[in-house]
DNA sequence: CGACTTTACTTAACGGCGTTAAATTGTCAA
DNA sequence: TTGACAATTTAACGCCGTTAAGTAAAGTCG
């Protein structure tokens, strides 16, 4: 295991390291040598761990995506776990530099891991939703949330927009309602 | 004007080439070469009316959103208009490939230009919507939809997902409940 | 008409990017 | 001791956005 040097790097490390890339650079930050130089490697050995960079971004995607999720463990019923998923997701970007640009520009997982966000939306089953349903709701809320997200992203620079209306408070605004509308 | 070529170009014809070749190539295919490829010019020659690549790229930004904009002219009170606004811009989002990215990615507007957001949720105001309601109202509605493209692009290999529901149906169901709230 | 400026392009080049090929080195099993 | 294997290195390729410098046509003006 270990080599020439002490310590070597594994997808672990290496995704730890590229949010920390992304947090201090920006998505335009993300190149597979600085990525490898904060690892004190050089850029090629990255690609012994990773395809290459559209699995990393994938990979970085997922991670958000099951992070926020987590937020909404231990829901009661069909609104409040659908509400967690959306403020969790939203913690999760709003926690990270460029995070909704990055979601945006994440190629699809491999086709056997699409059934992820099948998984994903599974508890809503419990709540008695339909798998189809379930995937509507679902989708219907990473949408907003995304969409907000990039909306924020964009919205930073220009100070002027924000001054005249609390984007944070209208995205809490907004998600019940659609929410509300989906367990009807 | 002409000069040693026959036609020149300027920005519109620029503009128009640039969606050509994203329908064409994709997000990715939108190199300043290929672009000025099709435009039987060489790559630096683009430099002369255009800044940059990124100014090039929020040009499509504001041509979409401007276009999706115009669905909603003749819409009489708010809650047709914001309807409008969401389905117009999905339609324009899916009349081109890789649009959602696009937008995504487009960097924000001149600070001059910011107020372009501001100007576009003019006509609320006509419905008795204050600004700050206004721009909460357009920006959930506009988050909702761009978020719902990207879904979209990023589901298109994964067929599986899509055979399990209609995606597209979840828009509209979604779309509404979210204005209709909005409206209240 | 001829000199000068301006417009709109060309060719050439730079540095950085993602990625691949090949060589290299350390570790472990037989 | 040897040989396979894991994990990295060095070197290089082609493409990218972009800049610098040169150049030809068109407009301006004495």
């Amino acid at each position: 295991m270990a080599r020439l040097r002490d310590i070597s790097i594994d997808r672990e490390t290496i995704l730890r390291a590229a949010f920390g890339l992304l947090d201090e650079t920006g998505l335009d930050g993300i190149t597979m040598r600085a990525l490898a130089a904060r690892l004190s490697v050089q850029a090629p050995a990255l690609y012994w761990h990773v395809k290459d960079k559209a699995e990393l971004i994938a990979m970085m995607a997922q991670d958000l995506y099951l992070r926020g999720r987590e937020e909404c463990r231990g829901s009661a019923d069909a609104r409040s776990w659908l509400l967690a998923l959306g403020q969790g997701l939203r913690r999760v970007l709003t926690g990270h530099r460029d995070a909704g640009r990055l979601l945006a520009i994440a190629r699809p997982l491999t086709p056997a891991d699409a059934a992820l966000a099948e998984r994903m939306a599974a508890p809503l089953g419990v709540f008695g939703f339909s798998v189809a349903r379930a995937l509507e709701a679902q989708a219907a809320v990473l949408s907003l949330t995304l969409g907000w997200a990039l909306y924020r992203e964009n919205a930073a620079m220009a100070e002027h927009l924000l001054r005249m209306f609390d984007l944070d408070a209208s995205y809490e605004k907004g998600l019940p309602l659609l929410v509300d509308g989906l367990v009807a």
